[in-house]
DNA sequence: TAGATTGTTAATCGATTAACAATC
DNA sequence: TAGATTGTTAATCGATTAACAATC
């Protein structure tokens, strides 16, 4: 009976750790080696209260009239994040977004390492994309459990992202990263984490509509 | 003096409205004329209340004990969100991941019609998209002044991000659909939603992490 | 009518902001 | 030392959830 209802970290302070990453990294290559949170702050719109209890948050300690020192911030943000070590990673659903995470240079930084892809297209099957192969659907689980894959990339139409998240589930995925616009059911345990354009472009089209009237 | 500090549209709920969309018209499609919150909280993983409160916004009113007409929900979710009348927008930045937006199919149930994109690099312009044209970006003020565009999407390298989005407003763009890993700075009035790639990683990333320790 | 559903008003929960003591 | 910065504890703000009256 363990009430380990271990408060999670709020979502939207994990969500500014890459900008101050992003921000750290450039401070580092023009050979900054100091930084307070009140700068972080300016630079990225926020409060300085907001950047030391989001550092906080990694486990940091600062000092007291001198800041952080650059490369202990980024690798404590890193480390957090479990950045610090590859993840590999498939890919379902060879479309044009599909095509365009695979070909993105920024998972890089983030230690994100898409080894394969898959689809149904018999047109597709058995190409490869920058030197990544694609496999059919039906080999997915086979795949994952020879390299060990635990995080998928859904990028399939949304009519099929229920059964694809069932098939990947059942392959051993931990985290389902689902780009398609369709709330998934997982069993408990199973991490996925929605990236919704359409919710995204609801925010600004509806801000838009609304700034006309004033 | 007027205290027009007229409550915005909490985010949440909006980013839900594309959900609810998406659910009705797929019933729409099943001939089923009428919905209760009830349900469509079911069938999305909320609670009937959520539902209510986030319809409510969009000025609709149901009927007890019946619910709500399928045609007249989608009719005020779309006009709320503008999703009703076309809107047009500019893409910058030609890379793999504004090919994939070029070529996305979705954004026709969102009204979003991408007239045309801009980029910089001599190989890319000229060239087409889909019969969508690649303009220099030294046109775009030109462009968007002619085909009076007010949106734009910005998906150039974040270390272009800021004098992108400084030429787009200076070219009288309203909104900006910023995907560049980068706090946009903009005058008041101008309205900037940011998808972050990263941000969305580094959530599935942290709590992949923590359920391991667990 | 009885029961299901809507929609409002109040309570709770969580994130942000403010205040301030500690410290180099 | 004085001043800048950290980090904690308390107050505020906003979104979600709960309770419940209204209604077809």
């Amino acid at each position: 009976m363990s009430e380990t209802k271990e408060r999670a970290y709020p979502v939207p302070s994990i969500r500014r750790l890459p900008l101050y990453l992003s921000f750290l990294r450039k401070l580092r290559d023009e050979k900054v080696e100091v930084v307070s949170s009140t700068r972080i702050a300016e630079e990225l719109g926020l409060t300085g209260i907001q950047v030391r209890k989001d550092l906080a948050m990694t486990g940091i300690v600062g000092r007291p009239k001198i800041g952080h020192t650059i490369n202990e911030l980024v690798s404590h943000i890193e480390c957090f994040l479990g950045w610090n070590q590859t993840r590999r990673a498939f890919l379902v659903g060879v479309g044009h977004l599909g095509t365009a995470l695979l070909g993105y240079k920024g998972f890089q930084q983030e230690n994100l390492d898409i080894l394969a892809s898959f689809d149904t297209s018999p047109q597709k099957i058995g190409k490869e994309i920058l030197g990544r192969p694609i496999y059919p659907l039906s080999r997915f689980e086979e795949k994952a459990k020879e390299l060990n894959v635990q995080c998928a990339i859904l990028t399939v139409p949304a009519q099929f992202a229920q059964e694809t998240a069932d098939l990947m589930v059942k392959a051993g995925i931990q985290g389902i990263w689902n780009f398609a616009p369709v709330q998934l059911f997982v069993p408990e345990g199973i991490i996925v984490e929605n990236v919704s354009l359409s919710s995204s472009l609801a925010v600004l089209s509806q801000r838009m509509n609304s700034q006309k009237t004033v």
